[in-house]
Order: structure tokens, then sequence, then C-alpha cells
DNA sequence: CCCTGTGTTGAA
DNA sequence: TCAACACAGGGG
């Protein structure tokens, strides 16, 4: 019975639900050219090569949605298909007001988007994979300000608990070199326009705010560091030592000329609210959502 | 030549 | 409505 289906359609906004870590796959008969796996996930199918294919019906007839790398964006792309075909009460495979940190708004602004295009177009966006960054360009224009890129729209790079020294006086975050070098441009004299003094990174933020960081490698130290720009960032967010930013980029690259990087932090422990707002900081009022979100691992009973 | 996605069938 | 299966035909 129930052979791994996820009966819940909500499988919580877990960025990466994975689960193909199983290993201890078996040892495949090269006989059968696909094993087929069949998928866990409603409007998946497998293909012949291992990649996935997903599939809507509508009126006795088929509408193929694309192929894919992976199951869960083959089912993220049923369910956003789902939504555009029979509203927001069709069944999906993921819980579909996407969360997104801002606000509940966003799932509002999704179904708008999608109304405001048709089931071709969606489908047109969805087998060429740029529904993400469809989706991001219509939010801009409609709502007229920047949205923040959901969660599930980007990729995770890696996360580093601040030091003391990194929220610190130095203004200036140490980026442990094996990240830096794997997910970071190279801060080499040609990309850096052949002056020492790095280049700048726009990573934006948990709310859609932009940050624009000078990024540079600093030989006295061996070290790459992320520095103007980087001190407002710990005043605004208030970060402490012990606290952790994350980066990720945008899972959906069109071209790798200018990949979308992103910039989130989480706090050690929930608290110092009192603390925050002692600083009367007048840009804002707190925006303590944050604990959803990518890389962290399972959050502890949020129901609270 | 490889991969996509359509034709098709049987089950739910 | 849905997924499993087979493989034609398209695109590089």
């Amino acid at each position: 019975m129930a052979s791994g289906k996820p009966t819940n359609p909500e499988i919580d906004n877990d960025m990466e639900c994975s689960s193909p870590e199983s290993g201890a796959e078996d040892a495949v008969e090269s006989s059968s050219p696909a094993p087929a796996p069949s998928s866990r996930f409603k409007g998946v199918v497998p293909q012949p090569n291992g990649r996935w294919g997903a599939q809507i019906y509508e009126k006795h007839s088929r509408v193929w949605l694309g192929t894919f790398a992976d199951e869960e964006s083959a089912a993220r792309a049923y369910d956003v298909a789902a939504l555009r075909f029979r509203g927001r009460d069709a069944v999906t495979n993921y819980q579909l007001p996407l969360a997104v940190e801002g606000a509940s708004s966003s799932s509002t602004s999704e179904l708008a988007f999608l109304a405001d295009h048709s089931k071709a177009e969606i489908v047109d966006m969805l087998r060429k994979h740029t529904y993400a960054d469809e989706l991001r360009q219509g939010l801009r224009r409609g709502h007229g300000r920047a949205q923040p890129t959901p969660a599930w729209a980007r990729e995770f790079l890696f996360e580093k608990a601040v030091t003391p020294s990194d929220v610190g006086k130095l203004n200036r975050l140490v980026v442990p070199k094996q990240h830096a070098e794997k997910h970071f441009p190279p801060t080499t004299a040609a990309a850096t326009g052949s002056n020492g003094k790095g280049l700048l990174l726009n990573f934006e933020d948990g709310e859609g705010k932009v940050w624009r960081f000078r990024y540079s490698y600093w030989n006295s130290s061996q070290s790459y560091v992320l520095t103007k720009g980087w001190s407002r960032f710990v005043r605004e967010k208030g970060l402490v030592a012990g606290d952790t930013v994350t980066f990720s980029r945008s899972a959906y690259v069109m071209n790798d000329t200018e990949e979308q990087l992103f910039i989130d932090y989480k706090q050690k422990n929930k608290n110092d609210e009192a603390a925050d707002a002692a600083k009367n900081e007048a840009g804002h009022a707190a925006v303590k959502l944050f604990g959803v979100d990518i890389g962290g691992g399972e959050m502890a009973g949020s129901s609270g």
C-alpha cells in the first residue's frame, strides 16, 4: 500500500525535499534501458533518459508541460499548470501558496499573474523553464516595486555563521575560500577591470531589496571578502555574531553572464525584538519572518 | 543520434 | 483524469 506517494499535497515549504538520496537504489540491470522509477509526484512521468516529464490533462487530452532534470522541478511545473487550469482549489504536489517571507500577498500576486496569461502562455513558460523569471517580471511590472524571489526559485549555495569580526568594525565579511571560489565570480584581473579592487556583486535579500557589495581578494590575509556595503547590511539586519548568512542564486539561470545572487540571514536565536526596536529604525517594521528559509533544515515545530 | 513528447491503452 | 509504455519524428 501507498508506495511512497506523498499523500499530503502539502509538503511544506521545504526547499530541498531531497529524497532521491535514498541511496541503495538497486543495481539496475543494463538490460532495461529505463528502470522507469515511476514518479512520486502527480503529473510527473519518467522519461527514458532518466529525466522527468510533466503533464496535465484537460478535456480528454494531455497537455505536455516539458521535461525536467529532476522530479521536483517537474512537480512544480505541474502545480503551476494545475493552478492555471483548475484554479486555486486544484490539488497539487506542493503547498501552493508558495511561502515567501515577505507577504501573504505573494500567492495572490501569483494567482493574478496566472490569470493575466493564457493557458498556452503559461504552458510555454513551463516548457521553456522561464516561468520563475516571467513571474518576477510580471510582479515587478504589476506591483511596481521589488518583490522577493520565492525560495523555491533559489538554489542554495552556502552559508556561514558570522564571526565577531564579520559584524564588527572591520566592515567586511570573510567568505570561506572554498565557497568563494566555487560559487562567486572569479576575481581575476580581467573581471575586475585590471585593478585589484575586486568587483561589485548584487545580492537580493529576503525582502526583494538589492544590496551591492564589493567583493575582492585580500592578498594580505589570503581571504575573499565582501567589503563596501557590508557594514550597512549588518546594521540594517541587526546581525550579531553567531547569526548565519545564507547565499543562494536563481535556480533558473537564463544566461550565465549575469546570474542573480541572493543573501539571507538567520538569527541564532529569535528574540532581540526589544533590542532591535530600541534602535528606533524608522526605515521599516522589523520583518522577522525569515525563519522560513532555504538551506535551513527543518524548523522544529513552527506552530507556536 | 539522442531526446522529446505524442499515440495509445488500461486503470482509477 | 491519470500514468505506463512504446517509439515516431524533430532537432542538433
